[in-house]
DNA sequence: GACGAAATCTGTAACGATACAGTAGCGATG
DNA sequence: CATCGCTACTGTATCGTTACAGATTTCGTC
């Protein structure tokens, strides 16, 4: 009797037609079953958030016809689903992520997996927004998980395939062969990298043009008329180190420039070491002319060197750098950036997990940013 | 039968006293109940995830004993609790968040509130990396939640509130009144803030002491013989505006010198909007000798300005800046710098919601770090 | 007008954990 | 020796959701 009440007062209320009514189950003979499980029957608690079970209440319905409704399944008429949207909207329903996960292993969690170590220059914080901003628009969080580099990479996977912890997983400081990749892949965790392998297996990535840009930067130098290249490469570890190498070497055949070796520190250095070593170089007879640096703080290690060395940016040696943020633009217009965009990266690899989770073939979710020269910073017109 | 000839094998199997034996039920009598519920004895799946109910067949013992015996709660035998935590730590046990999560309502999760735009500089990252530092010691994780702060800051907080999603909040940007701070003390729901509020509300705070460095920063410029000051403020909304303006004003008062004034842009505006404000106040005759600048980023539009004005730092002007990170310190070493420890505030934030949600007094949850002029960049001494 | 199929709705069990309300055994008490 | 209280353990119900295996009604078919 409750429950059909219910059932007429919320159908008139919103002066829906009663159509649909005239067939529901339980009009008449409703109060004959257990009523211990019969949710509908019981009012749901004031203050509490809705759930399935508020809604059924509401609407006269099962639990479970309502979640089905909900989902939009085939097996619920058209106006059922109406009311229980509209309800459900009404009420302001949202799913219990918890109830959601533990019954169907969903976790509705993206994972960013993060060296405590990488941050140095602060790489991960446009990531994180570029991530950001593409889960506003899901029912994904992004969850980020550290680990000490020193110790196993292999660790905070682990972690997840066991306790199930995400759905997806972003990583980064990509290896030609990774060994995180093939244990995901041979797990089944949709991942995305940032960076590219070199195992065959095909896999989401994003990745930035490392090989076009050391080229590009060559390509520039020798524009300038500098002839004798240096290379701040990045560690030799990692997937783009070959790009960037592969990129340089070509620039320099191609533009007819020699390469200057310079293989004792890389990016991963600290700014002290990589000063004093390119200030050694900078003093030897061997100085090069044109320097490439594969990141944003190496260049202010190595131009802090040039000038210890008592030479000078655009007039001794021309530089140009990879740059992530545009303080360089600005604090050293001399020095020629390409920007990297981070920020970009983060949407793309948020883009690329998320298609890899619903199943779309990893061979779409592959894609290189192209590199491009900053102008400088344009000079103020007012006064 | 079964569950008995496991129990003694595993007592067997690792040298155990057979002691706690004696006693158990159902050692005899353990096969006639209902079976249906009787976990432990129902064999595990093999290669699925260990839960309670693998530990309460291995050790013959029921779900609810396990459970207990994790807590260790007092009603369980202490040998019982070391059996079940030795078994527990040999099959690599870990609680399903999901399962405590939907039974009572603990997320572990701490949930880290951004703007999309406090970006500029990446502050974020760093402290992303001191959060975690300190969160991978616990069972929480953290969530970034992001919100555009053009919209309503609350929106991320009754997000939180609403469906539960985390057990403390970490929120920044903090104001004098801030709404965010009202709703969670109102709602219960723990959480620090980076940045101090004026409501009478005593709360969890981390906050870096910005009346000490605009002091401190006048102080310097002063000991140069500066006289004429100028202040690159906060955004007026937020707290550390005040306590910025005021460290400065009583610098000035204790130090000798007299403020420029300078309002049209704080530190929220585009480096350019800077500056070319900057650099119409530098061509005045109202020129200040002296700068202090409350933010990195800030300066690095400063010192452009005071360069197209045609002058030059540390000759015609001084320069006062908090750093988060140290490029400053290598590129214009002329520039004296504080550094604000992002990474440090971090782990302060985390160290006080977690103890906050463990219920400490908030009085105890709230900390200050102080600012320190860095030296320059030590010059190398090997070549 | 019986029968099957289609359409639409339903309850039950389960995911893993914990709160709660027990129960069995045992020694002490009167 | 009945009873009480204590220790150490237990099963049941529950959190919110979904998979699954029915139910019930309607309608077309023979």
């Amino acid at each position: 009797m409750f429950v059909s009440t219910l059932r007429v007062k919320w159908a008139l209320d919103r002066g829906g037609s009663r159509k649909g009514l005239k067939r529901g189950r339980g009009w008449v003979t409703g109060m004959e079953g257990k009523t211990k499980n019969r949710a509908a029957t019981v009012p749901p608690p004031a203050g509490a958030r809705p759930t399935l079970k508020t809604i059924a209440f509401m609407t006269g319905l099962g639990i479970t016809t309502v979640s089905r409704a909900l989902k939009d399944a085939p097996d619920i008429g058209a106006e059922t689903k109406e009311r229980v949207r509209l309800v459900a909207k009404q009420i302001g329903y949202q799913p219990n992520r918890a109830g959601v996960r533990l019954r169907t292993g969903k976790t509705n969690v993206i994972s960013l997996v993060l060296t405590l170590e990488e941050e140095i220059m602060g790489i991960t914080s446009p990531m994180v927004v570029g991530i950001t901003e593409i889960l506003a628009g899901t029912p994904y969080h992004l969850v980020v998980t550290p680990y000490s580099s020193t110790k196993d990479p292999l660790g905070p996977i682990r972690y997840i395939l066991d306790t199930g912890a995400a759905d997806g997983v972003i990583i980064s400081r990509t290896e030609p062969h990774d060994a995180r990749v093939t244990l995901m892949t041979e797990r089944h965790l949709p991942f995305v990298t940032h960076g590219r392998t070199e195992m065959g297996i095909v896999h989401p990535f994003h990745d930035f043009d490392n090989e076009r840009f050391a080229y590009e930067a060559v390509r520039r130098l020798t524009e300038c008329g500098r002839r004798r290249l240096v290379l701040l490469e990045p560690p030799p570890n990692l997937t783009f180190h070959s790009h960037m190498r592969t990129g340089f070497e070509r620039g320099l055949k191609d533009f007819g420039a020699e390469a200057v070796s310079f293989h004792h520190v890389n990016i991963d250095h600290s700014l002290v070491a990589i000063r004093d070593a390119f200030e050694q170089l900078m003093r030897s007879v061997d100085a090069p002319d044109g320097i490439v640096s594969g990141s944003g703080s190496g260049a202010i290690a190595l131009i802090a060197a040039i000038e210890s060395a008592g030479k000078k940016v655009g007039q001794d040696v021309d530089m140009v750098t990879k740059a992530p943020s545009d303080f360089l633009r600005w604090l050293r217009p001399e020095v020629m950036t390409m920007y990297e965009d981070i920020r970009l990266a983060g949407r793309e690899l948020a883009k690329a997990v998320i298609g890899h989770i619903e199943g779309k073939p990893p061979e779409t979710l592959q894609s290189l940013s192209q590199p491009e020269f900053q102008r400088p910073v344009s000079k103020s017109r007012k006064v």
